[in-house]
RNA sequence: GGGAGCAUAGCUCAGCUGGGAGAGCAUCUGCCUUACAAGCAGAGGGUCAUAGGUUCGAGCCCUAUUGUUCCCACCA
């Protein structure tokens, strides 16, 4: 017995259901199968603390549809979901609920710190996996996977370990980014450029021994009280006889040098630059080749050191003003400029980063970005669009060594130890208490590793890596990963490098980029602004297939989006078109028919065989379009087939037939529309599944699940090329009846009779007569060899002209006019082609199938034309 | 400073390897035609940013210009 459709389509109580009913039946676990291929899809973790917005709905709708679509292509799928620890972002979360308890991270110790970080953990990392799962999202959540779980910590010790005994994770003093608001260090990958208004304070820095001055430029005054050199060009004359000498530095009265370095770029300001070694990455270098000290002025809040006790204790800002100040009253202030220049913040709370001299780890990067540029070069990944890879090229290529250790608590603890007594480093991923060499106690580093550390090993991390599990070997490497422009950087290029590295292959075949969801006016949809659109909300009110209907279309690869209400009206408009359409079947066709099987040809009437025809033909072109990642343009073409082929005209025309209830001509019609409805829920169902399943299972089917049927691909004995030819000219027909009738307000309710004289008798034949009847008006439809009537309008169509007489709403000098216009458009048509066809190179060049295009076009032109010009003589005689 | 994208109907955008521009929304007109007014039928609306070039032929390829968005970069 099957399903009755409700009468309304009610989306939030049928998806409940379906996805408990596919989970329970294990959809989307995939059972291992060798001689199935695998396709693999790993989710990007969202943080375990967010909450679904609008860049996981398109990011999730995405993976989901063609993780669907491959299933049902026969691939033995897996889609991996799982969650990101985001150390920097949850810990700021926990440390914010802590400070309003009044507490602080030192208050309660690491140890009760953590707790409380996996009580926050366990109490909000289920919140985002329920909401994907609102979504649809086929993932297999028997494989879930959180980055602090056993499994990926151990691949990150591995990693770790690895990398440290090749030499390519390595500790040292550096200049890094420090974020004095969440005080730790980041990569320079975490830092945000923004423009700011500030000044340039160009400062004289006296000689000793009297003498004069030189003058430097800064637009960190405050930095002047680490400064142990002034550099200037070895090549510059002006200064080449400062080398050497020393100047002091202003409220500080130290001595310090001039050195001479390349930095100091001849033509350049003023010549001399301050150095200040610890609180700048190109003094730093300086520094080093000078043999400079290196004076540290700014503690880890970015406050000004106890060693300058004027300014002790105030912040960057504070003392910059002060320092300003007392160089102006000191004379040592030769003049302000106005700068706008770009500053560098955290990515996560838009702190103005310092630049601080710091012991941190690092990975070496050259000798792992040249693998990953070649493997991409070679095509053994590639983007689409593939535009992107010159991005990623580009980073790839400049990158410089990356800072991986955080002072943080949450995230993975470095695995290396010092001994309290010997001071003796052993990096071990199995932990280390004693010292090896002096028997004295380790202490591990009380450092985390950056978040992104262990997301570049997800692709093998979760699948099971560092051993040779089945999962990794069936699945591994992956297919296809989808994500956002915005993470390439951080995430998509590590990955790359780091598959090569320790699985020797590219972690994924495909990166298929998306652009940014923005709202209705194009901004990007921010807490701040409060401009965000809960996808959550619109999938109580719309659903979540008009939720990603609304996301795929219009939009393709690459470019940013702009999602507004009135898109997502639409889509519901559209899943309430295919259920009312689908309610109208479903009341037409009989339930006795069970079975699949379609009607001998034979049986076919013209229309069935145009939408047989029609329906294969585009199944081809969806999975061609989804092959290349065109999601938004198959979704379109499946949409147009829905609404505006199916349901504006194959349904309209077989009316007649499911009326009358019985016979062959009925039940013919009943399995053609079964038929394609089924097919076209099919086509649908990877970016709508819950509502092609729903009527799916109301039709009749074979197979348990929408989600496991056979994706439909063309069938060459249903291509009938003759009869879609033929319905096109009675669609072009019955549509210029309409035109003319509205034109000339006869209203919908007054029938008359057409005539119609053509020479396609195949076509044009009493077969089709309901057709006219049915869609044009028509009261009776008679076809005649040839036809005079002066008192009727006249339509000339292709192949056919039809007469409808209305003789007392005739307006005979506007039909004459109408000819006219018609008959000059033709002819123009006709020059146009006839130049065409004159023109030597095209001729001699253009492909044959286009030459015999402009031929055929030329010779209905023509016949048109001489329709026209015998209407003409005849309304004018 | 380096690089990339975008510019197509009133709005938001499609347009795959060059062969006479499409959709949705909005607008106008007429319809409760027994699946759907969240609908049906019809209409209007575009020198495809500008200027050159390649080609028989350019929205599409090349060059330059303008506007706009983004990414990258240690410019004192």
């Amino acid at each position: 017995m099957r399903k009755e459709l409700d009468k309304s389509y009610n989306p939030s109580e049928i998806e409940k259901t379906l996805y408990q009913q596919w989970c329970e039946a294990g959809y989307f676990t995939p059972e291992i199968d060798k001689n199935k291929t695998p396709f693999t899809i790993v989710i990007p973790p969202p943080n375990v603390t967010g909450q679904l917005h609008m860049g996981h709905a398109l990011d999730n709708t995405l993976q989901d549809s063609i993780i669907r679509y491959k299933r049902m292509k026969g691939f033995c799928t897996l889609w991996l979901p799982g969650t990101d620890h985001a150390s920097i972002a949850t810990e700021a979360k926990v440390v914010e609920a802590m400070r309003k308890e009044g507490l602080s991270k030192e208050d309660l110790g690491r140890e009760k710190f953590l707790e409380r970080a996996w009580a926050w953990k366990n109490q909000y990392g289920g919140r985002i996996i329920e909401q994907l799962k609102k979504m649809g999202s086929s993932c297999d959540w028997t494989r879930e996977r959180f980055t602090m779980d056993e499994g990926c910590s151990r691949a990150v010790r591995e990693v770790f370990q690895r990398l440290y005994e090749k030499g390519l994770i390595y500790r040292g003093e550096r200049i890094i980014n420090w974020c004095p608001h969440c005080k730790t260090s980041i990569s320079n990958a975490e830092v945000v450029y923004e423009e700011q208004k500030s000044h340039f304070w160009h400062i004289r820095y006296p000689l000793v021994g009297g003498g004069g001055y030189v003058e430097v430029a800064t637009s960190r005054p405050e930095t002047l009280l680490g400064d142990t050199a002034v550099a200037v060009n070895p090549n510059d004359e002006r200064y080449k006889h400062l080398i050497g000498q020393y100047v002091v530095l202003p409220l500080v009265g130290r001595r310090i040098p001039i050195v001479a370095d390349e930095h100091a770029q001849l033509g350049k300001g003023t010549g001399c630059v301050k150095i200040t070694p610890a609180h700048d990455p190109n003094d730093f270098e300086v520094g080093k080749r000078a043999h400079l000290p290196m004076e540290v002025v700014l503690d880890e809040t970015a406050k000004i050191t106890e060693n300058y006790p004027k300014y002790a204790g105030m912040d960057r800002y504070e003392a910059r003003k002060a320092i300003v100040n007392d160089l102006r009253e000191g004379g040592y202030l030769a003049e302000i400029e106005d700068l706008n220049h770009e500053v560098g913040t955290c990515y996560r709370c838009g702190t103005t980063i310092e630049p601080m001299l710091s012991l941190q780890w690092f990975v070496r990067m050259e000798p792992l970005a040249k693998p990953a540029v070649e493997a991409v070069r070679e095509g053994k990944t590639k983007f689409i669009p593939e535009r992107f890879e010159k991005n990623y090229f580009h980073w790839m290529e400049n990158t410089q060594d990356w800072c991986i250790s955080r002072q943080l608590w949450w995230g993975h603890r470095i695995p290396a130890y010092y001994c309290d007594d010997c001071g003796h480093m052993v990096v071990d991923k199995n932990g280390c208490d004693v010292c090896p060499k002096c028997g004295g106690h380790m202490t591990q580093d009380p450092d985390t590793l950056d978040t992104w550390f262990s997301s570049a090993l997800w692709p093998f991390s979760t699948l099971g890596w560092p051993d040779e599990t089945e999962d990794l070997k069936y699945f591994y490497p992956t297919n296809t990963l989808v994500t956002g422009y915005d993470i390439i950087t951080f995430w998509v290029s590590r990955m790359i490098f780091s598959a090569l590295e320790y699985t020797d292959q590219v972690p994924f075949d495909t990166v298929l980029i998306h652009g940014l969801v923005r709202d209705a006016q194009g901004r990007k949809m921010s807490k701040s602004l409060g401009n965000g659109i809960d996808p959550l909300e619109i999938i109580e009110t719309c659903g979540a297939d008009a939720l990603r209907f609304a996301l795929l279309t219009g939009n393709s690869p690459g470019n940013d989006m702009r999602f507004s209400p009135e898109k997502v009206e639409a889509a519901r408009n559209f899943t309430n078109k295919i259920w009312n359409a689908s309610r109208f079947a479903l009341m037409n066709i009989p339930e006795t028919l069970e079975d699949t099987a379609l009607p001998a040809i034979e049986k076919l009437h013209i229309e069935d065989k145009w939408i047989l025809s029609k329906f294969n033909k585009l199944t081809a072109e969806v999975s061609e379009n989804l092959d290349k990642y065109e999601l938004g343009i198959a979704l379109s073409k499946i949409y147009d087939f829905l609404w505006n082929v199916l349901c504006d005209w194959y349904i309209e025309v077989i009316k007649p037939r499911l009326f009358i209830k019985e016979g062959e001509d009925y039940e013919t019609a009943c399995r053609v529309l079964a038929y394609v409805l089924r097919g076209a829920m099919e086509l649908l169902h990877p970016f709508m599944p819950f509502i092609t399943e729903t009527i799916w299972q109301a039709l009749p089917h074979d197979g348990e699940s929408i989600m496991m049927a056979d994706y439909p691909v063309r069938n060459e004995n249903l291509i009938f090329e003759k009869e879609e030819d033929s319905m096109e000219l009675l669609i072009t027909a019955i549509r210029q009846i309409r035109n003319r009738r509205a034109e000339m307000n006869v209203p919908p309710s007054k029938k008359a009779k057409v005539i119609v004289v053509s020479a396609d008798t195949d076509t044009f034949s009493p077969a089709v007569s309901h057709f006219f009847e049915k869609l044009a008006g028509a009261s009776t439809v008679e076809y005649h060899e040839t036809f005079h009537d002066d008192s009727c309008v006249q339509i000339i169509s292709d192949k056919a002209i039809i007469y409808i007489p209305l003789a007392e709403i005739i307006d005979f000098e506007k039909e004459i006019a109408r000819l006219e216009a018609e008959k000059k458009k033709l002819l123009s048509e006709i020059e146009r082609v006839d130049k065409k066809l004159a023109n030597q190179g095209f001729v001699a060049k253009a492909p044959a199938a286009v030459i015999e295009g402009e031929k055929a076009k030329k010779a209905a032109y023509a016949d048109k034309l001489a329709s026209v010009e015998a209407s003409l003589a005849k309304y004018k005689k």
